[in-house]
DNA sequence: TATTCATATGAACAATGATTCATATGAAAC
DNA sequence: GTTTCATATGAATCATTGTTCATATGAATA
């Protein structure tokens, strides 16, 4: 954790100086985090790692559903899985989730 | 900006106090920020607040299009607007825009 | 090896959403 | 008041995408 990592000036710079053509993997990056469902799981996996099937009765939702989702998310390793016998368990793969879960819920609760 | 106001210990409670039904609404936030137009309106006006026209030309893109984005946009509070004669020119709303992108870029460039 | 359990995946379907076209509103200029 | 300029909006269209159903893979167990 560096010291103010994300203040105001460090901010300015880090998007004036984007790539236009980045703008367009951003935009992919941020269509994970805007569904509903890849969000509970998120939320879920916050909670702890967890297999498929226990992530389906999490949700309430059917395997194949959260299956496919859970490409989606791996695909942007926003999470990982180890195998342990037939289970695959998933895990959040890293900080960056957390932070812009909490960013986003920053803005809408403003 | 208060010091340390997104460490990792703030950032566990504020998940993990988030009640399920936040989760909807904040994937519909994230939903705004997961097309390549918006972003690129977003981008634009982070340079400088511009009139509609303004910002088609920037984009090369249909007054249409852009105005219809625009609603999106303001309806979720990233962007506002002042009247001036014909014009209406619009600008970003709040920091949070900037942070958001700030943190999805991190990502992305893991 | 056959069966069962856990997960992954392909195809089909339904719903959502971005863009375009046409048009409406509304303010300035003539 | 009428024309022009700037923006907004509704309807239609086309593409994208989430879910379901059926099935495949693959590991454990009998």
């Amino acid at each position: 954790m560096t010291e103010d990592k994300f203040n105001n000036r460090r901010i300015e710079h880090m998007i004036a100086d984007m790539p236009e053509n980045e703008l367009s993997d951003l935009a992919d990056l941020f269509k994970v985090f805007g569904d509903s469902t890849r969000l509970r799981i998120l939320y879920s996996l916050f909670k702890g790692e967890k297999n498929v099937t226990e992530i389906s009765e999490d949700l309430a939702m059917g395997q194949s559903a959260v299956s496919h989702q859970l490409r989606v998310l791996r695909a942007n390793k926003l999470v990982s899985l180890r195998r342990e016998g037939k289970s695959s368990i998933y895990f959040l793969a890293d900080d960056h989730v957390k932070t812009i879960i909490a960013m986003g819920k920053e803005h809408i609760e403003e």
